[in-house]
DNA sequence: GATGGCAGCTGCAGCGACTGCAGCTTCAAG
DNA sequence: CTTGAAGCTGCAGTCGCTGCAGCTGCCATC
């Protein structure tokens, strides 16, 4: 019925260090302590952290997951926030997609071009080099802020390529 | 022909701090600089840093770019090595793409399935809460774990969902 | 009851790739 | 000569863990 911090990663597929770092930012529940100080978890905690586990797989972040544990907690609330939540990790994941596929194209451009000779006529160097033999549009427009002045406010600054 | 930080920033679209850290962990060469302590930079370093922000937008990691850098330094040697940098990292994007689809379908799933009512029959918490609602393969396996003894070796430990 | 060895404990450092801030100094235009 | 923007260094923080050092606890076996 109740069993140590081991015993609960097995079970969830989590690493030990994890399930002490989410006690920690309390997104777990400070679980009870032998005399000794060990942890003893039961089915609650079980059942929480495959939650966790679950949404992080997802891709929600801890904050995401935080807000959606909040709610478990609260099951005659309406449930549009955490509509809300996964509709905005949707999204994420779509535009990401698109990201990526841009990007796969580019890369499969530069590896088809590349006539494996000497780094001086390297396709794949060639391309890094210079943006004007790259058709991905996004990271064009450095250089077109020479010509006009000043960034727009619209642009994203987090939007990384991974 | 000779300018400032900040110039060098506008030009190719990073930030200010980044060209600092892009030299303090060597990826650029030190600037030279004024009397009164000023990095000012020429063509050169603009053709460097254009190519690092270049190969950062197509997600090569600092590492990568490193190597990529070293190639460029030697422009007689073969191009194998430009080549199978950027083989993997198609291959690293066309993996995350492909987990990527699966964890739209699953959040798509999801977000079509709740009907607006209270958290406690929402399916967006419920198929957080329980696996075996959820058709996405990946993450049934810590629950498979419980049946069979111990994880496989073959296990990623990395794989993360972003 | 003693022993061995695995499991667990805390606290801190480090990852990657920046980003932000504090508290200064320098540069260049007017 | 003044002013204010731009630049400088160094350090802390981000996210979500992961690894390590140096302990202590638990439990099975002898």
């Amino acid at each position: 019925m109740r069993y140590g911090i081991g015993e609960l990663a097995r079970r969830t597929g989590t690493d030990v260090q994890t399930i002490r770092w989410y006690e920690r930012i309390g997104l777990l529940p400070p679980a009870p302590r032998t005399a000794g100080g060990q942890r003893r978890f039961d089915q609650r905690h079980l059942e929480r952290l495959t939650f966790i586990r679950h949404a992080r797989e997802l891709g929600f972040s801890l904050e995401a997951v935080r807000s959606l544990l909040r709610l478990v907690d609260e099951p005659e609330a309406p449930c549009e926030e955490a509509d809300a939540i996964a509709r905005a990790r949707l999204q994420e994941v779509e535009s990401r997609i698109r990201r990526l596929e841009a990007l796969r194209e580019e890369l499969r451009r530069m590896v088809a071009a590349c006539r494996g000779g000497r780094v001086r006529e390297c396709r794949v160097i060639r391309v890094l080099a210079d943006h004007e033999l790259c058709l991905y549009e996004d990271h064009r427009r450095p250089r077109r802020r020479r010509a006009r002045v000043q960034a727009e406010p619209g642009d994203r600054k987090d939007a990384r390529a991974t």
